[in-house]
DNA sequence: AACGAAGTCAACCGCTAATTT
DNA sequence: GAAATTAGCGGTTGACTTCGT
């Protein structure tokens, strides 16, 4: 599949939108300037990186390249199994939110997952639980999210039963940011995974 | 071989949150 | 504190490939 998307040079047209001159699929000369000028002089400033850089594409569409194929250490495809579990797993608890289960799977994109999620794991989810007659509770509980989106669903509830109070004792986002002190691997996650 | 349907995934869009002025 | 700007997110689109008939 890489060869058919390293193929997909086409310029996809939109009357919709006149902020981007240039749209579609990158070229190795766009990647090119874009990675040069991103590693010399950082990822910020994005409206003004593609003026800089030579580059006839709009700020959005730079840095989307940037965090999803041209930043160091991002893993393409030959998602594992260790990983889809993982995904299920933190998607069972966080729902659609795709950016925090992406920060959980080093290298992995958000857009990767959500891809991943809607073309494998979702139909997987859907094919469990239309094969089984008696749906255990963890599969009735993955479909019922993808169908209802989980924010509605305290989260506490998933992982302590419920007998804790949301306002007062419990940051989902911060509980699971663990950017800063580098302990985390996925089998941790797993492992937390396991007794929620 | 030809055609249409379904699947895949890169890329864009609109919106909101966060930050800066 | 208000307005403007920037960053980030999830949803959606559409070109292309693969599969089934």
């Amino acid at each position: 599949m890489r060869k058919q998307i390293e193929r997909k040079r086409h310029i996809r047209s939109s009357s919709s939108s006149l902020l981007c001159a240039n749209k579609g699929a990158w070229t190795a000369e766009e990647d090119q300037k874009l990675a040069d000028f991103v590693r010399t002089h950082g990822a910020k400033k994005w409206k003004s990186i593609p003026v800089q850089a030579g580059l006839n594409r709009c700020g959005k569409s730079c840095r989307f390249r940037w965090l999803n194929y041209l930043r160091p250490n991002i893993k393409r495809g030959n998602i594992s199994d260790q990983e889809e579990d993982l995904i299920l797993r933190l998607h069972k608890l966080l729902g659609n939110r795709w950016s925090l289960i992406a920060r959980r799977l080093p290298g992995r994109t958000d857009n990767e997952i959500k891809n991943y999620w809607n073309s494998h794991l979702s139909k997987k989810i859907m094919n469990q639980s239309d094969s089984t007659v008696e749906s255990s509770s963890v599969e009735a509980s993955a479909n019922h999210i993808v169908e209802e989106p989980p924010q509605e669903v305290p989260i506490q509830e998933n992982l302590f039963g419920g007998s804790l109070d949301i306002e007062t004792s419990f940051n989902v986002d911060e509980f699971f940011d663990f950017s800063n002190d580098g302990l985390l691997s996925l089998e941790w996650v797993s492992e937390f995974l396991d007794h929620a």
